[in-house]
DNA sequence: TTGTAGGCGTTATCAT
DNA sequence: ATGATAACGCCTACAA
């Protein structure tokens, strides 16, 4: 090219707003680019005095670096990506938050995105948060289409997959067992004595978690002599009121379970509350649990029996992970965190008998019947 | 290293995962770049037939355009962030949901970055998300270090302030009037005879909406002849613990307040799940309020009498407003949006006579005793 | 320690 | 309808 942007380029447009570049810099300081770009990314490569200079002009013009064109040149972003299903309720929450914490100490920023738990909007999440320059992902659960887990590993995209620990699955993962964990309530939903068992989950079809505490509740009918197909099943997405429908309808029955366990304690709560309508005494008349133990799991009346899961550990156990695989300093393993259950005040005997080892919150307040 | 990169360029490193780039897909397909990238971007100015081709070829090799150099060359995103106080509890998520929603119609992406109630953490998020290329941004409330506005002015960018309308700021913002919603509460339960009245508020030195929100109480009791010293007031973070703590404080004051007003709705949970505790009975003994109306709302016991927000259609009119601002097609412009008591519960006359038009909550569906 | 210059993947302006 | 080819803003060998 011989003289052709001659008047062309910043000068010519000046005036519509130009942001500040890394040359304006450079330019008012009176050093190269390179070396306002070393200021900002290895101060130490550049001396004191000039990188005062520089940070005084970037401090003057109000500069901040273009994301776009950084990670464009470095090939590398600092960011990661977490596709979430939902973030309507507060079952991801406090894992995620734990998860950006530990980030934030790695100098790594979180992107997160959701799915409505529908596959194919995490595909699409998966491949904007690629494009947008994600170092890595932050997964839910195994269940995804099979054109996502082709895309991660064409573009060796790092990733981990969290909420789910499943022994049986080739996918390295940081979690807990859902089947082992739902199984455990179960069994001890039926050492109390119950036989009429109804479940309300999230669909199962395309949810692992979901259909793990599934099995988990069928694999401890089986073990304890009751016929799994004899469990009242309602699959429904999460939210207060499906679960206060399903709730409805399960009680509408002519042989009415005796318990009513819960895939989450979103879906729980609804359950409650539809009990409570319909002047059902909880757990006299009828028990309910729940599975995750967010913060509303106490603050409801009876508070919620259900299954602790130590979501902090797993968001901060995820992000080291996944840290670690995008520093090529690890290769994918599998954590499995444990979970325990919390007994509350909704479950009890059949017929309401309360179990051992009780509640300390004070019951009442109910409404008179 | 000698002879290291004889070999190096594409060829020479393909195996470490080499992305397909927009160069990639034109070789395959026999097309230049250009077309290509009109296939994507402007599918009708290119034929069917070559059009197809270049799909396949997308297909084929995966390809999924790189965000930050598509940003840097058409100096548009089409993503536009919102920084909002926190994740952690549901205050936000239904406005931001309907933000999210009206935003995809018109083809945009959000970015949601939280600054946990920290000016200075959303000082840096602002910068974080311009430099990410946003094309506007979400801000809730007016309070926010001056530097973060002298920032959005230099680079004239687009933004709007939702969850507060301040007829008197100067800057445009969608949202409602949290002065008056919140003395028309405050007026109500005076005009019910309490007198002794305790408030647990968000910090309000940063936090217009809190501030305005008190004010309206204090307003309330002038006009009632109240001495607004006398309000019992206690400043603490937005969390289900705090506001419990608050209470029992405020509770073991000698001479108890009759109604306790909450600055939101997890306050007030954590308020009730506080009195509960005590052996207080909610409304006789205390009265407690709220303010946004969240789902827990109405599934708490007793229900939460609280002041409803319409936060979808804040969200829907925010995203509106934004993309208005950014299309150029609009100014600044405030929308002011009403509010409204939502009578449940928790609020009766001191010594716990229900007000007239009382909840309608509790109609038994079918069900036998 | 600092400067020079090539390249990162797209878009958009001109030609053709 | 399609193809060349300058930007876009920054990073990073490589030189000086």
């Amino acid at each position: 090219m011989t003289k052709p942007n001659h008047q062309s380029g910043r000068a010519g447009r000046v005036r519509e707003s130009a942001l500040p570049t890394l040359e304006d810099v450079a330019r008012s300081a009176g050093v190269s680019t390179a070396t306002v770009s070393r200021c900002l990314n290895s101060p130490d490569l550049v001396v004191e005095q000039t990188r005062t200079k520089v940070l005084e002009a970037v401090q003057a013009l109000g500069y901040a670096p273009n994301f776009g064109a950084r990670a464009l040149a470095a090939k590398r972003s600092n960011t990661v990506g977490a596709i979430i299903p939902t973030m309507e309720n507060a079952i991801f929450a406090r894992g995620l938050q734990a998860f950006q914490e530990e980030l934030d100490t790695h100098g790594v920023t979180l992107l997160v995105a959701s799915s409505s738990y529908r596959p194919a909007a995490e595909a699409t999440q998966v491949r904007t948060l690629t494009a947008r320059g994600a170092d890595g992902l932050l997964l839910i659960g195994h269940d995804r289409l099979t054109e996502v887990y082709e895309f991660l590993d064409r573009r060796a995209m790092p990733y981990v997959i969290a909420w789910a620990h499943d022994p049986g699955s080739p996918r390295a993962s940081v979690g807990f067992d859902n089947f082992a964990a739902m199984k455990e309530l179960a069994t001890a939903v039926l050492d109390l004595g119950h036989t009429r068992i109804g479940l309300i989950s999230a669909p199962t079809e395309t949810n692992d978690r979901a259909r793990r505490r599934l099995e988990g509740v069928r694999s401890a009918m089986l073990d304890r002599g009751l016929d799994p197909q004899a469990l009242r099943l309602i699959e429904t997405p999460y939210a207060y009121d499906t679960g206060a429908r399903a709730f409805a309808s399960l009680m509408q029955a002519d042989d009415r379970p005796s318990v009513v366990l819960c895939g989450n304690d979103v879906l729980a709560v609804g359950a409650l509350r539809q009990a409570h309508k319909m002047g059902l005494r909880v757990p006299q008349d009828v028990s309910i649990t729940g599975f995750d133990d967010i913060e509303i799991a106490q603050v409801v009346t009876p508070s919620l029996t259900t299954v602790h899961v130590p979501h902090r550990e797993m968001g901060r156990q995820a992000a080291l992970a996944l840290v670690g695989l995008i520093n090529a300093e690890t290769t994918p393993t599998s954590v499995a965190l444990g979970t325990d259950i919390r007994w509350r005040d909704t479950l009890a005997a059949p017929g309401g008998a309360a179990p051992a080892g009780e509640s300390q919150d004070k019951e009442t307040l109910n409404v008179r019947h």
